[in-house]
DNA sequence: AAGTTTGCCTATTGAGTAAGTCGACTATTA
DNA sequence: TAATAGTCGACTTACTCAATAGGCAAACTT
């Protein structure tokens, strides 16, 4: 039940342009420093991002990635089937790549499986970017108050 | 998020012989045919589910496998995790594999992990080879009576 | 217009894993 | 002792993951 290290690393990329989401347009380096990612394999990444519809980019300088839209509008699990393909623990059971299962008589795992994806789904999907940037938000003032630019 | 085949085939695998509990040790040859797993790859994954303590075995003719406890001592968590590993998406948020995360501050994402987590092993704990077992027989008196042996 | 900055695209690589196969070995029982 | 069945380790084949690299195309600067 893994989550690969592409998913990760662009769940902590979206979540620093959800942060900086009113400064504009951010550049690969940038967001590869402040979340340590490689930097050319960030760079696939947002790519990926961009082609799914959720970035917009501008070359050049004063160029960069920004969200397509609002971190209101983007979930966690929009970002996570990108890179990832379905949600599910395994096809049978995924919304997005149904297959027909060749035992369907009293497949009870089935049952479980679905559970498990619902159950996953309805996290990550009701969790947006937006409500990530509160948390880290609120969890910052808590800990320190620095304001680091 | 995706069970391996292997986790897949164990799950199915331990079911069988949770149906088939009363009946005595099962040849690996006829599980393999009820659930349509490649016989050497089954081999190994029982083998694995036997040193991991939750089957025991009898060579020789007569022989064969059975679960080392009744169906309610055995979780569907506890066969995956010996296939598959922990059952959190990434490590820092896994119980059995807990490792320490460098970006300790405001890391926000954890916090999501973890819910994920929890979630999934709510759910894969509280299953037992019981519980699908019933679900199964009750499944099976609702759509058609075949006793199949 | 030239040059710099930045993103765009494709290909490649190296490591590791997943899924499955194989051959020989050992214990049990008829 | 012959047949049955599990045990063990090695091997294979294909694929995926994570990352790197090279050149291209657009945009901005001077």
């Amino acid at each position: 039940m893994r989550l690969s290290t592409k998913g990760e690393y662009a769940s902590r990329a979206m979540l620093e342009l959800a942060l900086r989401f009113a400064a504009g347009p951010q550049h690969i380096r940038d967001i590869s420093a402040a979340q340590d990612i490689p930097e050319r394999f960030l760079e696939q990444i947002l790519l990926q991002l961009k082609r799914a519809g959720y970035l917009r980019s501008r070359k050049g300088p004063q160029g960069g990635y920004f969200l397509s839209r609002p971190p209101e509008g983007i979930s966690v699990a929009d970002v996570i089937r990108v890179m990832d393909g379905p949600l599910a623990p395994i096809d049978c059971v995924s919304v997005t790549a149904h297959e027909i299962c060749p035992k369907e008589d009293g497949c009870v795992l089935k049952g479980l499986w679905k559970e498990t994806r619902d159950a996953i789904a309805s996290i990550l999907e009701r969790t947006t970017l937006a409500d990530l940037v509160e948390r880290s938000r609120s969890s910052r003032k808590k800990t320190s108050t620095r304001n680091r630019h």
